[in-house]
DNA sequence: AGCGGTCTTCCGCTGAGTGGAAAGCTGGTG
DNA sequence: CACCAGCTTTCCACTCAGCGGAAGACCGCT
């Protein structure tokens, strides 16, 4: 850019977005120089842009003073048309209206599943998944119900790689995963027990369209109630079909 | 900038958040030219702009080719720290569960109520508020909970503007508003009758903390049922004082 | 084929943006 | 209370990235 820019091509606005690209889920609140390293931006440069991003509340600063996503973005964020979950969301109220669980929704995104929407009540007990928030596929019930029903090399690529191990109930091995996968195109739906979090399990089913899965629909509940999952899973697979047709 | 900026002083940066800022919720998808218009900038200017928006996924294309935000603000906005929401959605989902209509969260932002959140199940039938959109005060029952507790100052210069008018049932008279704002006081409530919305009338109460409304819960119901509305009264109160509790 | 609108590309000028360095702030430690 | 380590803020002279008017391509409509 004008001036003396060490690595040339590179646009402020490509700046502007490496020091919003900074934050994500695991990295909410940082300081400025957590900004700069993360972004790859000298101290400097950070500093002004991150001031003009503050000033126009893109950006916000907590009670300690550290960085955050300001209400600017969020508000703007709501504007993003969303489909999916502007048809899906009633359905999980309803599940969650006749469950009283924890239900969510979510899509693949990458080699990831991406939580669009959730509904939860005061007794929700354990906070897995956020909106917004991105978990691998493998040891969560939306995942698998995802990954059931993506085309084979795809499945054989995911687990050609070394799997992340949340806990030590989390299926990494690719033969069982794989099979694993096959029972849930066969029965319609994936079940997990403390796969992603010790002390609870899920029951998830795809919501297929023209037979490709592109949300799945999830309930989670504490793994002490476990043996309740079963009795959970027809209301599921009811509200995925209903979400499925509405989404045609 | 670099080269010849006709309106010199301006920041890639604040041509970056312009554009940003030329969606709202009245104007979630625009053409490249509206783009340009509101956001004040040369058309070429914004085409290059926007084309790493676009890249960067912060903006989108609808089917139609028209620019909307896109999934990678969506994101970034859930990473927004908002304790309101956290804490009061389990109350405003609670307050669903047990009457089985429309309810909503909102707060004072400038002259107008924003929505922060919002809950609702399948026959909700009037949309009169979306998460994240903005309304005059005045007409809307959660806007008429917050002024009432404002600081006169603030309520006089409210009322001194030129009054938006939605419906021919708006209220838009000072001295009538002034009244209706002191019954709400006293009363702890407010209600509207097809004053934003024709076929659509509200209850709402303020989150009172030390005094000060900080946010208020509404309840939308379909007009034909206004009659119902007074029985939803308690237990939106009751909701308020909970949420207003669990913030101090 | 002409028209009103949109989108895309081009290119030479220039001041906005740059970032290293140095100074200011913390708060913790011996 | 001097010292330090890490974070934040300010400064400034150099220079190339960004600029935007203009020209042209590309619609859909009549």
């Amino acid at each position: 850019m004008s001036g003396g820019s060490r690595e040339a091509g590179r646009s402020v606005t490509s700046k502007v977005l490496a020091i919003l690209g900074a934050f994500d889920a695991a990295h909410p609140q940082l300081t400025l120089t957590e900004v700069a390293r993360r972004s790859g931006l000298p101290l400097s440069t950070a500093h002004r842009l991150v001031g003009e991003l503050e000033a126009w509340q893109a950006l916000g600063r907590g009670p300690d003073g550290r960085l955050r996503v300001g209400p600017r973005l969020w508000e703007l964020g709501q504007l993003a048309p969303n489909r999916l979950q502007e048809v899906a969301h009633p359905w999980l109220q309803e599940l969650f209206a006749s469950t009283g669980e924890n239900v969510h929704l979510a899509v693949r995104d990458g080699l990831e599943v991406l939580y669009v929407d959730k509904v939860y009540g005061r007794r929700a007990v354990p906070i897995v998944s956020r909106i917004g928030a991105r978990l691998p596929m493998h040891p969560t019930g939306v995942g698998k119900a995802l990954l059931a029903y993506e085309p084979d090399w795809f499945v054989k690529s995911y687990l050609a790689r070394k799997l992340e191990r949340p806990t030590a109930h989390t299926v990494t091995e690719p033969g069982r995963l794989a099979r694993e996968l096959a029972a849930v195109r066969v029965q319609g739906h994936a079940l997990t027990y403390e796969e992603m979090t010790l002390g609870s399990c899920s029951a998830a089913a795809p919501v297929l369209v023209d037979g490709r899965a592109v949300a799945a629909l999830g309930i989670v509940l504490s793994s002490r109630r476990a043996r309740e999952l079963p009795r959970l899973v027809e209301p599921l697979r009811g509200a995925a079909a209903g979400i499925a047709r509405a989404m045609a």
